[in-house]
DNA sequence: TATTGTTATACTCTATAACTATA
DNA sequence: TATAGTTATAGAGTATAACAATA
């Protein structure tokens, strides 16, 4: 439990970091030229698993007409493929092509790089208070 | 200090968080009708206190273009008004009107109430492990 | 009948650059 | 010459609803 003083701009300091790291990223990758879903697409496909669409919105937190014209956008320059699931045949399984699987590698090592020079400036605890945090507001707003 | 362990999705814990609370004070203010900067600008100004177009843009982490057509839009709606500062009339004041300070309000109790409810839930400790990687990663992001 | 994903529409956000007025 | 803010343009995100195919 935490009194007032504590609570001031929680919010706020949540929407400033979201665009400074958005932003950030976007020109660390700028020779790239990839829109935000992309590079959130991307990173979560750098394992190499096949997902569907549906894994996609969850994981990277993106509405279905968002994902639907990144994956447009993906597919034209020919980063990925859609192929019907061959267990349910009204979803998609979207995989990196090799020249998608290179630009996924290339954004994963940046986010990587962007999150391990913000962690080496802080705690373990405040790591995991930052954790606490962003589940504790995606719970109230759920 | 922290470990590889710690580092996995903080960043995609942010975007998730940000997405989550902007939805659902959208949804909480659905009444008033505003646009996610709207619901920053009218917290911003909330506190009766004039400011100028580049300190709203400051407070609010909001793009000048953005910025412009949001406060349009407010103009329009009669919730705010601007002013030239006679300190340099290159910059405009803007202010809130009686009716924008009753909307302000409203919007104000509700991002309030949202972080209230979500720090009832973590400690004191958490919240600054919250601001200290918010900071961090705006500071490596810079 | 419900679900997956796409399409259509209208409004908003963003980057970029040009522009006005003032400093 | 530099700064505060607006305007213009084009590409992208969002909500909402309608839609086809499949379950």
């Amino acid at each position: 439990m935490v009194t007032e003083s504590g609570s001031l701009g929680v919010i706020l300091a949540l929407q400033q970091a979201t665009h400074a790291t958005l932003h950030a990223l976007g020109a660390r990758l700028s020779r790239l030229d990839l829109a935000p879903p992309d590079i959130n697409l991307l990173a979560s496909l750098a394992d190499g698993e096949r997902r569907t669409v549906g894994a996609l919105a969850a994981a990277t937190a993106t509405k279905p007409t968002t994902l639907t014209s990144a994956l447009d956008r993906l597919d034209r320059r020919g980063y990925l493929v859609r192929a019907v699931d061959p267990a349910d045949r009204r979803s998609f399984l979207v995989s990196l092509t090799p020249s998608g699987q290179a630009a996924a590698r290339t954004v994963a090592a940046a986010v990587h790089d962007l999150e391990r020079r913000a962690l080496a400036t802080v705690t373990e605890a405040d790591v995991a208070g930052f954790h606490a945090l962003t589940s504790a507001l995606m719970e109230v707003s759920g």
